[in-house]
DNA sequence: GTGGTCTAGACCACT
DNA sequence: GTGGTCTAGACCACC
């Protein structure tokens, strides 16, 4: 899995770092059970702090895409650990409005919205 | 209008405030030339301080949404004033991307997403 | 002379009535000798304050573009009352040197820059 | 890089900054990558607030002349952030016309004013 | 340490 | 009255 970090980018490299992680493991990239790098590597092998690596990891596991196994270090969890639930819709509707409500206030038009949204899939899919 | 911040969000009440206001011209309640409250009699009205509310109409003014006339103050743009364009389109897919592709990772269906766009244009449109 | 105002620009309305009417004298579409609309004439006429008009006149009184007369009321003065001197040629080289430098900072070519001076030139001559 | 500040001007402190830091930006005084001082030390530096300081970075990241990095805190952007378009040129011309326009009105011949231009290239250029 | 956000209170230019 | 500018001092998130 290759990393790409923007130190230039105004979103906070940690959560850069989880983007990452979860779309690997979106397109089926990272699989359960497979092993991350250990926060000490990983953070040299991209040139950032441990600490930034260490909360990337922390909020990954509260969200149930990792866990931590003995043996292994950080592994990836079945996919029962992370499904949505409730809570997760509410956040992912209220995250989609702000986006969408803009993008019609300046005349991006239904289609042209929900063709973006088949692209996207489309490339997590196929990818 | 109808202005609900919620200060115990972590997204900063300049940003609410904007989205809200866009909101309000993608449903259009606030049309062409509608005026805006003042910085001060906003400000005092929702409890934050005119700077607050001076920096979320000033992101708006630079967005193209809002502009200042002399004699009635801040008054919304003609619709030309923020229309897409590539680079908007651009940063509208990266956006929507790190959230669709959580979802997806979540196994959050294709159906799903594209309904929840849908929904969320439903109520833009027939508010 | 018609005189149009944008309420919704940044610069003051004052000024642009200076802008204004210092572009009809240097395009001698106003001559010495000529006549401006009364204060509140043109005040009226535009939809402005009584005091923003005066205030752009005085400013053209005092820049030496403007005289009173007795009888015809505020007239455009004689071309050697607004001949350029010392202190203004230093402050036009400010003024240019801000825009310059910027448009030079953006890439824009040293023949694009003259070429539209050349343009604008054309333009108040051949107007 | 040294910042002269005139608290007298009527040009905003902020807007003294930006013109400056463009300036050093179109000499290459200051080139892609390079450090900014941070806001405090700036403002500690030329003794004014952190704020005002701050609006100048911001308008100078909105104008794509600068860009926050996470390690090394506000740089220079790449060349390519702050290319000239369309609206710049159309800014441009206008700017330039209120400038010019004065000048050809106070007798300022065609070739005085292209003359400073070039002078003002020269300095930009062969510093 | 950095920049980002918010508050509070002041003065000024413009209309 | 309006918005624009500047100051001063505070807390937070990120690294």
């Amino acid at each position: 899995m290759l990393l790409a970090i923007d130190m230039n980018s105004e979103t906070p490299i940690y959560t850069q770092l989880c983007r990452q992680i979860i779309k690997a493991i979106a397109t089926k990239e990272l699989q359960e059970g497979d092993e991350l790098p250990s926060v000490r590597s990983l953070a040299a092998d991209i040139g950032v702090n441990l600490h930034t690596v260490n909360k990337a990891y922390n909020i990954l596991k509260a969200d149930g895409f990792l866990v931590v196994n003995r043996r292994k270090g950080v592994v990836v969890s079945p996919s029962t650990g992370y499904t949505y639930n409730e809570n997760y819709l509410q956040a992912l509707k209220n995250e989609l409005e702000s986006v969408v409500i803009e993008a019609l206030a300046r005349h991006v038009s239904d289609d042209q919205l929900t063709q973006m949204v088949h692209e996207i899939v489309q490339e997590v899919r196929g990818d």
